[in-house]
DNA sequence: TTAAGTGCAAAATCTTTGCAAATGT
DNA sequence: ACATTTGCAAAGATTTTGCACTTAA
């Protein structure tokens, strides 16, 4: 999704251009998965403050640039919304995969079939998440 | 499910019968939706020490006596297993359903439909998760 | 220039671990 | 009696808050 550069995302979100969303931002393009903070950190911990990252991802994801996935561990994880996210509106409502061997998350593009509720329940948002084995580790 | 009562649901894991986990499998009784360890912690908190309320549940758990949910906070709530959990291998597989309003988590038994992966991907779990209003609050 | 963003220190949570005392079988 | 379980204290881990300094616009 989006090969939308940097600069634009952070100019297009009124957030200012900073070297450390620049590097949030691109370590997120590289990734084909969603990453934790703690992975993030892992990465980018020498030249980004621990405090400074947590603060640019939630401020990320109110904004509508990424979203946040919680893995089976009840981690939360991060990956680039796509274009139809908007602020406050996420559209991830595809499937999500968590791989059990390699532990990535990965973002899927299947339609999820609709669930019919029980009667008296009113269902707004449907998430559907499976775990097992990714195309790189079956 | 199961109104078995609590000397028999320990006895039958092999787990010493203590007022304490009489307490916890009391309170999980008297719910019809999951509750967190905070909440647990509230209601039982003054005779119970939090550590032993992790503990208790942790095994519990492992015994496959209740099953864990995530909240869409992360939080981890606890519920009684269906019969037909045994040690290690939960029958959870129907839906979660998260209460925008009065924040409750309802195992609902609704047939969840497949989806069909990706592939390479090789769902072994899949579980599905909604969000809205529960027939107390719709 | 100045509002927004960063970095550090410190607080607030949440969860786990170690060990002595208490308890169930 | 003895292994299990509990309670307390303390350590770890994770996330948040306050505030002075820095930086992009």
């Amino acid at each position: 999704m989006s090969s939308v550069n940097p600069d634009e995302v952070l100019k297009s979100h009124g957030l200012k251009n900073t070297k450390q969303r620049q590097l949030v931002l691109e370590e997120l393009a590289k990734m084909n998965s969603a990453v934790s903070q703690p992975e993030l950190e892992k990465t980018l911990g020498k030249e980004m403050d621990r405090v400074t990252l947590y603060r640019i991802l939630s401020t990320f994801e109110e904004k509508g640039i990424v979203h946040s996935i919680l893995d089976l561990n009840g981690t939360t994880n991060y990956a680039s919304c796509s274009a139809s996210c908007t602020e406050g509106h996420h559209h991830d409502e595809h499937l999500h995969f968590n791989c059990t061997n390699c532990l990535k998350i990965y973002c899927l593009d299947v339609k999820i079939p609709n669930v019919k509720m029980p009667s008296g329940f009113k269902a707004v948002h449907v998430d559907t998440t499976a775990s097992g084995l990714c195309n790189n580790c079956s």
